[in-house]
DNA sequence: CGTTATACAAACAGTTCTGTATGTTAGATC
DNA sequence: GATCTAACATACAGAACTGTTTGTATAACG
């Protein structure tokens, strides 16, 4: 029965991706190794061959997955020259979309927000805390700028605007995620956002 | 050992106090009876005298605290002649800032954004969109009244205002409740929400 | 081409949790 | 004040899950 190291790659990746939908399904805590073997097609002897115990591969199904982190902070560069409140709401436009469509990052996150990360996976809510933080202190510094060109509506400051904005955008796909999807994210998120910022500009 | 009906009364909030904080602690799932039981200072016998398991345990810790429901919806009438605007700022202050204060609510609604409502507590999940899709209606009707008499911003429709009022204060409790409390949710959640506010006046 | 290590499956051992059944004591009832 | 029953504690049975160990066929390798 012994297959070769392709073979092998393929099957890591089969529990990796049986994982991700039963985790989605059930919540971490609640799926057991059994569930995961059985929807991969495999025995649990096989998981604990690729994996060390559940956390490791909530672990390493939380690292082969492209968050938000890459896409958003990878355009930081972009807004330098251009108009900072249209080149931002075309970004959170392109994420909402792309989460709109793509159903394994709904998966992950989804059990990203539902998984009480007491003990062994608080270094995974670190992150998510420092990604945030990091989302707000890039939009911080280019509303900064637009205020420094006087294009901000004076009763913004930059800071409590990156909050704002990011806490309205974390409302939004919390509840898209966690409540059943019942509305259409990328056209109402980027109705809601556009006419937000719209306010922002100074009159 | 037999207590009187006072006793089992006490005995049961006990029960219930103490499932709070465990289930806060360790997450629904991840806590077991005994836990819950050994932090009332009883045997899990009390608690399945009291309750039938685990699941009726939470439903009755659900049922047992006032959450936003009541608070803010019976503030509905009130807005009727008064500024809406300043209406809404003042009561999503109030919200904040009892909120802050009172640790129970914390908890409780810390224990159901964590929780998976896979089967059983799909009751409960329900309830909690009523809830919210109550809130969005409130406020679009509220909004809608300061439209008709040309006191909201022209950028802005009824709906996706108060869409967008919602998704900001979610955004802004999940990422207090869930994530630490790192921040002074009355002082910085009612400067966000205020300059927001501030926006939608018709110039 | 023989040996070895790999990639699993299958069986096993141990723990933990749940639900229930039984025991026990003292308040309630008459 | 004898009886009954509420309000638990204790003990038990069984399920579920985890982690490990053992078995094994075969790819990989010299």
């Amino acid at each position: 029965m012994r297959r070769t190291k392709a073979d092998a790659k393929v099957t890591r990746q089969q529990i990796l991706y049986a994982a991700e939908r039963v985790f989605f399904e059930k919540g971490v805590s609640n799926a057991s190794m059994e569930e995961v073997a059985l929807a991969a097609g495999v025995t649990r002897g096989a998981i604990y061959w690729h994996f060390a115990n559940k956390t490791d591969l909530f672990m390493e199904l939380y690292k082969s997955v492209p968050l938000p982190q890459e896409d958003m902070v990878a355009r930081e560069l972009e807004m330098e020259g251009a108009d900072v409140f249209a080149v931002i709401e075309r970004m959170a436009a392109e994420w909402l979309e792309v989460l709109a469509k793509d159903e394994q990052r709904q998966r992950i996150l989804s059990i990203l927000l539902r998984c009480d990360y007491g003990g062994e996976l608080a270094p995974v809510l670190q992150q998510q805390q420092q990604v945030f933080d990091e989302h707000v202190r890039i939009l911080e510094m280019a509303f900064a700028r637009a205020a420094e060109t006087g294009k901000l509506d004076r009763c913004w400051t930059p800071r409590a605007l990156a909050s704002s904005f990011c806490w309205m955008m974390k409302g939004l796909c919390v509840e898209w995620l966690l409540f059943g999807r019942r509305f259409d994210l990328a056209a109402e998120g980027r109705d809601g956002l556009s006419r937000f910022i719209r306010g922002l500009r100074a009159a």
